[in-house]
DNA sequence: TATTGTTATACTCTATAACTATA
DNA sequence: TATAGTTATAGAGTATAACAATA
């Protein structure tokens, strides 16, 4: 038998990125069609949201470090949302250059109104999945996200390269 | 001991909808840095010439319906490869108001010099995890991916209900 | 010089609406 | 009436660049 060309070939619903990018997609809008509907929220002030909900005072850098939004992003999300009267800006005097931001009452009460609501969501989608399964999503995930990171990483390297050439 | 007042938390960073935006994202854009820096395609072209590639021939719909994009995406993606000259168009004389899709030679070149790029980088996004893992990860993926259909279509009920009431 | 944050601007992806042509 | 596809337009999300204020 001779040897084949092997042509080469990929079914998208079975390719990785493609099934991550339309399940993310999907999950996504579904819940940001919960909090858009309630408060009219896009994904930036949802995030806003929850980083101070989590961690009560910080600035809008550390923000953008702990939610993986551009500087740009964080910004526009928080002024909306102080410009609502969810989030307070309070001046560092040890460092003008950056804020302290922090949940208003009004704030904390939209919290405390979308986190129940987010969980539920979220465990609607992992509904009917093993706890072995549900243990296995969070490891892979975990380092599906570290790999990436490192991909990313060896493909921007990669082509500065060729650039360079 | 009193029964405590649970405030609602939610922690970001192992959040499921915030987890697979976070990885999604970074995985697509790695993979569009490679063929967008070697052909100038965005995700709608490449998923286009993917879905060409895979079935040979079919119409703008059907493309649209394999991939999961919208008419108006597609069509946009189908007219700029048609204009590279990677795609040729053909009438359906037995239904004038659609056109057969499939690739020229010149985009079946495109096709096999992107797909293994494509495959090898699926590769080492999945590298270290064991065969195991990558068993549960294609069988969880694709319950997550059925139940977030699922989930959303019950959102669309549930909200128009509101907006009626 | 470097960093925090804002603003102007632009780009990609997606979606709605209005339309043409065809069935 | 319904469907395939195109085009205009708008929206969300994200990014770059230029900038002001501060360190």
């Amino acid at each position: 038998m001779e040897t084949e060309v092997n042509a080469p070939h990929l079914r998208l619903e079975t390719f990785l990125p493609y099934r991550l990018n339309v399940l993310a997609s999907t999950v996504s809008e579904s819940l940001a069609s919960l909090y858009s509907a309630r408060y009219g929220f896009g994904i930036p002030e949802w995030r806003v949201l929850a980083t101070l909900g989590q961690f009560g005072r910080m600035t809008a850098r550390d923000i953008g470090a702990h939610s993986r939004m551009h500087k740009t992003t964080v910004s526009r999300a928080v002024t909306a949302l102080v410009g609502r009267g969810y989030v307070k800006r309070e001046a560092n005097r040890a460092d003008m250059r950056e804020a302290f931001l922090s949940l208003r009452p009004k704030g904390r009460a939209v919290y405390d109104d979308l986190v129940p609501t987010a969980t539920s969501f979220a465990e609607r989608v992992v509904a009917g999945l093993s706890s072995e399964d549900r243990a296995a999503l969070e490891r892979i995930v975990d380092h599906l996200a570290h790999r990436a990171e490192i991909v990313a990483g060896e493909i921007r390297l990669e082509t500065a390269k060729e650039r360079a050439a």
